[in-house]
DNA sequence: GTGTTTGCAAACGTTTTGCACAGGT
DNA sequence: ACCTGTGCAAAACGTTTGCAAACAC
């Protein structure tokens, strides 16, 4: 069975403070706070076993590093192209996407994920200057 | 201007030859049938190159390598959980996803990518055989 | 001739792994 | 005492880049 370290309790509770979506790194930055002689192997090992265990959601995006959130709840994201922020989309969980069209491809789904992407409010409103001059 | 180059046009030919999404080393192999010496760094050249230019798309899949794909029309993708496998979907062009959420969370959206993931026909069959012993 | 493109190899950033030791049970 | 988990460093992986030579225009 899983034993209960500290490292793994720490990396927890840190990813658990922050509605970010923080990287591996990132997380291993936050954790080094509080126990200074953590390694980086032992925060992907961590995040392996959590998101196994089904405690973290990992998201691998495209083209872009994995980021873990303590949320389990299921919800899409945007991904700003701009500033590569990335916001939660709460709203749009029932997503209405036709599930049966798969079924004629002869595939057993299980699980589908939709990225949106685009501006954020801020590099909005900033393209869009930039537009009206 | 972009120069027409022997391994630019081989590349593009040996892509377009497939409706599988080869990775940028699966078309290093398939190129270097027909031209040995060239180099892995410039197929990623060339298909970065092509991509820009719309000619060819590149897909930044989750959690896996890019592909590549010399059919330009938008469609999305079901990946077998199981063996990796690359499936278009083609039917599901419209995907009925409702944009107007989004906009509540003041991003302007430029796209949306759908990635269904699921086991293919044959992976299937095999795990329901197992199920069934 | 000029400037793009090439092959090669080294560098890159993220993630994984091998190992001997530390530490939870 | 066992055997999982750790820190460290090196390796692995896909991709990018710096360079001098080669080539398209």
């Amino acid at each position: 069975m899983h034993r209960r370290t500290k490292q793994r309790r720490v990396i927890l509770e840190e990813l658990a403070k922050v509605t970010t979506h923080p990287t591996a790194s990132d997380l291993y930055e936050m954790v080094r706070r509080r126990v200074p002689l953590i390694s980086l192997g032992t925060v992907y090992r961590n995040l392996d076993l959590l998101s196994r265990e089904g405690a973290v959601q990992k998201f691998e995006f495209a083209g872009s590093k994995t980021r873990f959130d303590a949320t389990v709840a299921r919800h899409n994201h945007v991904r700003c192209m701009e500033c590569g922020r990335l916001d939660d989309l709460t709203e749009l969980a029932d997503d209405g996407v036709d599930d049966r069209a798969i079924e004629l491809n002869g595939y057993r789904i299980l699980g589908r994920r939709i990225e949106f992407f685009g501006l954020c409010p801020q590099c909005r409103e900033r393209c869009e200057e930039i537009e009206n001059t």
